[in-house]
DNA sequence: TCTGGGGTCCTAGGACCC
DNA sequence: TCTGGGGTCCTAGGACCC
């Protein structure tokens, strides 16, 4: 042991070694769609996105087929019939419901919990003792258990390192051989001899690096970084200075020191954005006006729910970059309001200034969208004389608190601003979902029958 | 014919201002 | 002959994540 690891090692005990697990959702969506439909089990499945556009989730049996992720559901259609491939159409409300409840049990397993994500949450292990990979086994059974979802677990001393893990757990148990068996379902990289955990790394593509994605791994590639552990050996100040400052973040947390840490809380959003494409492509103006209408108050009420005011609009346009024969077009601009709201008509108005200032006829749009940015708690609101209108209700925000209530009580879209049209097939802009499962958890009309 | 949506962070060039 | 430098805002795009 040379005189600087010696240094490090007192460094490490002096500040307490951190430990991190990624718990994460083996096929998310697939496996929630599972629970409710066995007869699924074992055969190739997709999750399609909105439009039934592309896959976003693949069972086991799809990936074999070599279905990749976001293939295009037209390219990869054929083999429904030649392998009995089943695609169902995104079911949100039930996978974040789903979701709660993974995430409670999980939560079980450290002192924090950071919900990185729908099928994901790291969570602080640090100082706890005890044998970390038995705990997690435990807590992987009883989800499966009590919830019907299979989940990976990966165990480091960074949160980089624990997603690597994780990575290693989920692909020994999907691909036998690929590496040692006994790492399946749960990896622990912090009980690891260094030549054991060089072999893993050795054993693993760079591209499988949290952080490193198709440019980069690319990049790195082309310099002659193949494998995790080529990666995990570079001098951090020269990948600053030929990568970026990013990177140098992931090697540093591949070599164990513990750079990005736990979000406390989840931070204040800086933007709210819901955008869609089109069902099909839309020519006309008007038409545009009713979905930036109906983006911009499903925004509002998004902004409303957390609580907060925007005080800037943006609203973009753009044509299909897959139809290369078209004449592409895509712009955006930026409507500052005049005192930040979260009331859905100063929003959409300002959403419909915009979208004037951008339409040009002769152009087949594909997809539109609004951005609500410089985000604010509400409660910092502006003060200013109050208009004739705000005299009974000041910012309108009795008549938003009951319209979300109406809407939250009878449905989305039941109160609407007029300007997003009628809703219903009448709408010449909506998505298409033809392969929708129940709301099982979620909608009382979806509930699962069970036969004795 | 048919290719998602919601985020974050970073960079760069042009317009404009002092 | 010789034509600055620094700041901000806007717009666009690239990279990554799930």
């Amino acid at each position: 042991m040379g005189c600087g690891d010696r240094v490090h090692q007192a460094v490490q005990s002096l500040s307490r070694t951190t430990m991190y697990a990624l718990v994460d959702g083996n096929n998310f969506y697939v496996s929630c769609e599972r629970v409710f439909r066995p007869s699924l089990n074992n055969r190739p499945v997709v999750v399609l996105s909105n439009n039934d556009g592309c896959a976003i989730a693949r069972s086991n049996e799809a990936k074999a087929l070599g279905i990749k992720m976001g293939a295009p559901w037209f390219q990869i259609r054929h083999f429904e019939e030649s392998d009995g491939l089943v695609a169902l159409s995104a079911n949100f409300a039930l996978y974040g419901d789903m979701s709660d409840r993974m995430m409670s049990l999980a939560a079980g397993l450290g002192h924090r919990q950071e919900v990185y994500s729908i099928d994901e949450s790291f969570l602080d292990l640090t100082g706890i003792s005890g044998d970390m990979t038995l705990r997690s086994r435990k807590i992987r059974h009883r989800i499966l258990n009590w919830i019907g979802i299979a989940c990976g677990i990966g165990i480091g001393p960074t949160k980089t390192l624990a997603k690597l893990a994780n990575h290693i757990a989920k692909t020994a148990e999907r691909k036998p051989g690929s590496y040692p068996d006994h790492y399946a379902q749960v990896c622990n990289l912090c009980n690891l001899e260094p030549t054991e955990r060089d072999a893993l790394m050795l054993a693993t593509e760079v591209g499988e690096v949290w952080g490193v994605g198709r440019r980069i791994g690319a990049q790195l590639k082309e310099a002659g970084i193949h494998t995790v552990l080529d990666l995990a050996r570079l001098d951090p100040v020269m990948v600053k200075r030929r990568w970026s400052v990013v990177l140098e973040r992931t090697v540093r947390e591949l070599q164990g020191t513990d750079c990005i840490g736990l979000e406390h809380e989840p931070p204040a959003k800086q933007e709210i954005a819901c955008t869609r494409s089109f069902g099909h492509a839309v020519l006309e103006l008007s038409v545009l006006q009713e979905a930036v209408t109906e983006f911009a108050s499903q925004a509002a009420q998004k902004l409303r729910l957390q609580n907060g005011h925007a005080g800037q609009v943006l609203t973009f346009i753009r044509t299909s970059p897959f139809r290369t024969q078209d004449l592409q077009y895509s712009r955006s601009t930026v409507v500052p309001l005049r005192r930040s709201t979260n009331d859905s008509r100063d929003i959409s108005q300002a959403a419909l200034l915009g979208l004037q200032a951008i339409f040009r006829p002769g152009y087949r749009y594909a997809k539109a969208g609004v951005m609500l940015l410089d985000l604010r708690p509400a409660n910092l609101i502006q003060q200013e004389l109050a208009l004739e209108d705000d005299v009974a209700d000041p910012g309108g925000s009795r008549l938003m608190q009951a319209l979300d209530a109406v809407n939250q009580r009878f449905g989305r879209g039941t109160v609407a601003l007029a300007s997003a049209g009628l809703a219903g097939e009448q709408r010449q802009w909506t998505m298409k979902q033809e392969r929708r499962t129940p709301g099982y958890t979620t909608d009382w009309d979806g509930l699962a029958l069970v036969r004795a």
